[in-house]
DNA sequence: TATGTCTATATGTATGAACATATAGATACT
DNA sequence: AGTATCTATATGTTCATACATATAGACATA
């Protein structure tokens, strides 16, 4: 039984206290097998604050539809957190996390291209503005299963040098100071074409999954302009999706 | 200027009153174009409430980011709702919508079919249990787009005489007094086979867009198995993601 | 056995109050 | 003009309190 403890000095407000401690105390096995968590009020007790902050923290993660609750009966957390927990962006990740298999990073390409009308017009900015355009193979050890193109808005600093090796939002987050947040999606089926099935090492007409992918900042200003091209034969793109 | 007013004796909570007005009120263009909206304290006085029900209105729409706020300053219509604002369900519809072209049924088959291992696994039913299956073909006035077949557990007491040509989800609310709620997808490519090929009205080996759903109530138990096939010349697959 | 009623429990709703703090604009000073 | 400071404003945080209501289980009844 951990004595979780908040502190009433710190800058960082007590509700925000509460849902890092609730964040935590979710990991737990028990919990996450259905067990109600403790109730408001003795909670509030314990902690020595009011029920309303500990309620504000709660109210997030049941926005989050982490946490469901139920009148009478109590807080619990919702089941199917395997994948939701995850963040929705490594969907990609996904499947092979799961099998315990080992990416490989095939092919990275990085380097500033001229925007052309669709880029710019996506991002804002004058034709022809240069931007960072990096391309990468990723698969296992079979073979590649992704082709990615990405091109990143200017107002993301980059200097083409940075460890693209790493996952990509991660870094994003950590170079860039700020998180992205929203993304628009638009997924479609193809057929290779000759370039594609060189790179990913299929026959010409096989079918590809073509995935479009616009990431934003909190401000909901474009950061990057994505694609993807996943082999299909090898690769189900996986979403989950919840609603308000 | 409209006079919105509360009903005090509603058995709606105030909170989710306040809630339904600021959605109206902020499709109005002038707060679609960042003009503030009323301040806290003003709205609460003005609609003879506290201004914490008018906060905890606030606060759903807010972690929805319909809404931003801004300390010191007030609280404003997030950009960029467009499509934010359409339920992620709607995802099909979307495109077309837009484009304001019409829907059409082409095709549609309901019956009860004997749950097979797949389907009894997924649903946790016995063996062999009597599922009602739909099946539908939908497109616009040039022809088909997409083919359906959807799979009800049998919680969901449906008669199969239900009226299917409507949306689907809104029915399933309506005659199972509850709300789906969480839905897991997974999307790939594939070839048209023959059988495809002449429902979706394409050649053998076109690209079609294969997408599974799992639509789940809110306790996150299965209540329907979708798996849709659209056709990929005439249509993609958008969808909005967002991040906690 | 089945049905109905009571009851403790936990969340749901709502209020009023107080003080903290970020922001933008006004004001005063150099 | 340029900079620093003050100030009104609106949201942010937190509290104590009160009553409403859905739920599950215990208990009693037919």
């Amino acid at each position: 039984m951990t004595a979780f403890k908040i502190d009433h000095d710190s800058s960082n407000p007590l509700h925000s206290q509460v849902e890092d401690l609730l964040r935590k105390l979710i990991e737990n096995p028990e919990y996450q097998n259905g067990k109600l968590l403790p109730n408001e009020v003795d909670m509030a007790k314990h902690l020595g604050i009011s029920r309303n902050t500990v309620r504000q923290a709660t109210n997030k993660l049941v926005y989050e539809s982490l946490l469901i609750r139920k009148k009478g009966v109590g807080t619990k957390v919702a089941k199917n957190n395997i994948s939701t927990k995850l963040n929705k962006w490594t969907s990609f990740t996904h499947e092979m996390d799961e099998k315990g298999v080992a990416f490989k990073v095939y092919s990275l390409k990085v380097g500033w291209v001229a925007a052309d009308k669709r880029i710019s017009e996506l991002f804002g900015i004058p034709h022809k503005t240069k931007v960072l355009k990096l391309e990468r193979i990723r698969g296992i050890h079979s073979g590649p299963i992704v082709y990615f193109i990405s091109y990143f808005h200017p107002r993301v600093e980059l200097t083409g040098k940075e460890d693209f090796s790493k996952p990509l939002y991660e870094m994003l987050e950590k170079e860039y100071h700020s998180v992205a947040s929203i993304s628009k999606e638009g997924i479609s089926a193809i057929l290779a074409d000759h370039e594609l099935s060189l790179k990913l090492n299929i026959k010409e007409g096989d079918p590809v999954l073509f995935r479009k992918r616009i990431v934003c900042d909190p401000g909901d200003r474009p950061i990057e302009y994505n694609l993807g091209y996943y082999r299909a034969d090898s690769f189900t793109y996986t979403i989950d999706i919840e609603r308000g």
